[in-house]
DNA sequence: CGTCAACCGTAATCATCATTACGGATACAG
DNA sequence: CTGTATCCGTAATGATGATTACGGTTGACG
């Protein structure tokens, strides 16, 4: 039972910042602004924690953690690579452009230490790219896609799916995308890469 | 003598807020901070500015003049336009991902108002798409390019040039880019576009 | 039932700013 | 030369917020 409550408790106080970071933003957030809308206490969030940037730290983590799953997931199902692209583009869309990840994005930017900066791009990026070098090696091995270098043609096709979609979310000039424009997005991107890779 | 002084204390009043908003992000740069390292007064400042973000919507706005004056240079040159895309991507991206528009992006993400995310917009993309609209359809009278969408065309080529590279800037994961890996880039785009749109 | 650790609500520290105020210096105008 | 506007340096003022502290509750466990 502890383990669960206490597993409740986090979350409640995670959905908490969330909110008010989607709100607010990342100086508007205080730590006694979570702990008043969780109805938890100061001493709790500190405890559990450590201070501000750790509880960030934390979210940055965990939603990392949750985005390579559901990745990883459409990996798993084994498909042609394309139909796999097909799945995962718009998948990555939804995932880097909604509000969870913009608003951990505008803290990154807010964050003055660079720590929260270093941890998204390393659970992010980092963490995504491989799985997209590995359905293009896929796609190639299947002599749909011809490249040499699997990291620039990984990065063509993000550069093709996501863009500059992702500052303008940041910066607040572009409202959340519909599941319906992911699609067409992840679909117009696979048509493209295909074109200048095929 | 009058003006003349008085712009270059607001060039070294700009200077310093750069400095700082470069060094320590939107939340460490402080209007005392500004004024102590531009040996201005805090009278001074907001006598001028009205307010921190006043200030702060001065810097966008001269920079997004400055921006904007500079490709309107390269357009005026009226070369073919393949050679004025090859011109205008890597004087572009340098622009963009300078320490300059990231400190600037990084401020208006964390400015919880969204007023400067909306002024860095209006006076960013939105004032340099046309551009490039202009560009695009001058291929497309050459025959160079092939397309229906002006618009999309341009954002296919903003795709392809800058893709994530801002964000990434914006973060702190992505050094400033040489002169050469702009080039470089720039040219990629150009070959990429005219692959798609050829 | 009693003990104890963890948690809550609330308040106390301590700093850091944005913003405003003030007295002296400077410069340019008349 | 004197007045006036502007600017400088420096110091309030007032809020906000991170972080710490503390007495009271509560629920698990012996």
């Amino acid at each position: 039972m502890k383990d669960d409550s206490r597993a409740d408790r986090q979350q409640q106080i995670e959905e908490a910042a969330y909110a008010l970071l989607e709100q607010k933003g990342y100086a508007g957030t205080s730590m006694q602004g979570i702990a008043r809308l969780a109805r938890a206490s100061n001493e709790t969030l500190y405890s559990w924690y450590g201070d501000k940037q750790g509880l960030f730290r934390a979210l940055v983590i965990r939603n990392a953690a949750e985005v390579r799953a559901l990745l990883e997931a459409d990996l798993a199902a084994a498909r042609p690579s394309r139909d796999t692209l097909h799945a995962l583009g718009p998948r990555l869309l939804m995932l880097l452009l909604g509000d969870r990840a913009v608003a951990l994005n505008r803290a990154a930017a807010a964050d003055p230490s660079g720590e929260l900066g270093a941890l998204i791009a390393q659970s992010g990026r980092d963490s995504v790219m491989p799985l997209i070098v590995q359905v293009l090696k896929a796609a190639r091995a299947e002599r749909l896609l011809r490249f040499d270098d699997a990291g620039a043609a990984a990065g063509l096709y993000l550069d093709l799916l996501v863009g500059d979609q992702q500052i303008r979310r940041v910066i607040g000039r572009l409202p959340v995308p519909s599941e319906a424009a992911c699609q067409a997005r992840g679909a117009a991107a696979v048509t493209h890469l295909f074109r200048l890779l095929g």
